[in-house]
RNA sequence: GGGGAGUUACCCAAGCGGUCAACGGGGUCAGACUGUAAAUCUGAUGGCUUUGCCUUCGCAGGUUCGAAUCCUGCACUCCCCA
């Protein structure tokens, strides 16, 4: 192993670091290639969503750089649940879900850290561990006395997670308020087994991660470190990967591919940029031409594109961002033809669909303005009318301007299936059995 | 308990006997423009078997050839006095 980058001044350059402790120290520490760098993800959802993207990928960075990544699936931790940026007390999870959880959580951070970069595959061995595997078997007695013991009150109360949540009315419980300790034992033991001394976590983990540090010190004398990098917030302020629909999941049965990436095409060049830096893997000069390019020439959006592939190629893979831009093209370009109801089905996937006996379009035909309000596209025949006589009728996205337009077997695109838009990107399916 | 004002379509809000499916604004939908952005502009916006028909203006009755508009009762909201 050749010497490693300096992985620190990397995060700096892509905006990662919000706050860390000694920054001399940590540079030293990283000097030897192979050190163990830990971050941490709790199952609360069969999923992960978008939000996680950014811790994902500074494992990712720590393997690039020649280290090795270890990611902490909270088997233990999500029994509890984290109290940081949150309002409100957690409903606690079912053992059934939590373990659905943990698959679905774990495989997602196998696939992703085991995928290949721009640059071919990550250097750095990657360690994927459950914190239930050293936490299940601790007894509650135990561990007031080996942990417990070595945390002044003073100090948990004093975390923003506890102090936010101790003013407003619903307060927290007292297993929400003692998940610290758990987190800060992970690091401890960590420590202990795979010598690894930096945790990295979002901003709201900074309360957790120092917890560690001092448990550390107190209990083995140990210096740890820990980094948080911003969260990411689109320009408006909410939170990247929140949608007026929900949030963008990883899973693509989920969140599909296409809609996936489409939302990275649609953010704004700022946010963009950002995520350029933060969430892929391009060098730094190139990021550079991507933003002289932005500044030169916004309407060609590279940089949206650019990074939509980035980050759909690591979460889909080739096939999942082959499926995506082919979906793209079809939604936003062409004429649909000759396409086998299975594609239909696949591209069209995030779509509603209304189903109809195949004898609707014998004779005379269906009227589309019935097949535009049996799909959900218009709320009333009238509506329909109206969109149609407006120029806002697409079968198979040709444009039909004739009210009384009736459906045949002709404008089947698949073998049972024809595709319905009202205007720019309102798109229904109907199928014909 | 007494007096006054109000209740109109998704929201706000005009209309005060016929030309009212009901002005205007917001929202929404469609079109143009555009960078799958923002802004702007245009059109539409109760339903249907659509050159017509049916159902809407708090609810129920009534007057009238004809009512969202006038009368009576009821319900709810707001304001003033007690």
């Amino acid at each position: 192993m050749s010497v490693a980058p300096d992985l620190l001044a990397e995060f700096e350059a892509r905006g990662l670091v919000h706050q860390s402790t000694d920054p001399a120290a940590l540079r030293e520490w990283l000097a030897t290639p192979g050190r163990r760098i830990y971050a941490g993800f709790d199952p609360t959802a069969d999923s992960l969503h978008v939000g996680h993207l950014v811790a994902l990928m500074l494992l990712r960075r720590v393997a690039a750089a020649g280290h090795e990544p270890v990611a902490v699936i909270g088997g233990a931790t999500g029994m509890v649940g984290d109290p940081s940026g949150r309002s409100e007390e957690r409903n606690l999870l079912s053992p059934t879900e939590l373990a659905a959880n943990i698959a679905g959580v774990g495989g997602q951070i196998r696939a992703i850290l085991a995928a290949a970069g721009p640059a071919g595959p990550l250097a750095g061995r990657v360690h994927v561990v459950d914190n239930a595997d050293w936490m299940r078997d601790v007894g509650y007695l135990a561990f007031l006395r080996d942990v417990g013991k070595h945390v002044p009150l003073a100090q948990m109360l004093g975390k923003d997670s506890v102090k936010s949540r101790l003013e407003r009315d619903g307060g927290l419980s007292y297993t929400e308020f003692s998940y610290m300790l758990l987190q800060a034992w992970d690091f401890v033991h960590l420590a202990d087994v795979l010598d690894c001394r930096v945790q990295i976590g979002g901003s709201d983990q900074w309360g957790n991660i120092t917890a560690g540090i001092e448990l550390g010190r107190r209990l083995r004398g140990c210096d740890l470190h820990g980094i948080t990098c911003p969260l990411l917030t689109k320009a408006d302020g909410t939170k990247m990967g929140k949608t007026a629909a929900g949030a963008i999941w990883l899973d693509p049965a989920r969140t599909s591919p296409y809609r996936f990436y489409q939302y990275w095409i649609n953010l704004n060049d700022d946010d963009a940029g950002r995520c350029l830096l933060r969430l892929t893997e391009l060098p730094l000069e190139e990021i550079r031409s991507l933003d002289e390019a932005r500044a030169a020439t916004p309407a060609a959006r590279e940089t949206q594109k650019r990074l939509a592939a980035e980050v759909t190629r690591l979460v889909h893979g080739e096939e999942g961002l082959a499926a995506a831009r082919q979906a793209t093209d079809i939604f936003f370009g062409a004429e649909i033809t000759a396409l086998d109801d299975a594609a239909l089905a696949e591209i069209f996937a995030d779509v509603p669909s209304g189903e109809f006996p195949r004898s609707a379009l014998d004779g005379d035909g269906l009227p589309l303005v019935d097949a535009l309000e049996a799909t959900g596209l218009a709320k009333s025949k009238g509506a329909a009318r109206r969109t149609i006589e407006q120029g806002g009728g697409y079968v198979n996205n040709r444009r039909v301007a004739d009210v009384a337009y009736r459906l045949t077997p002709r404008d089947l695109a698949g073998a049972a299936t024809l595709v319905l838009r009202s205007g720019k990107k309102s798109y229904a399916l109907a199928r014909f059995h």
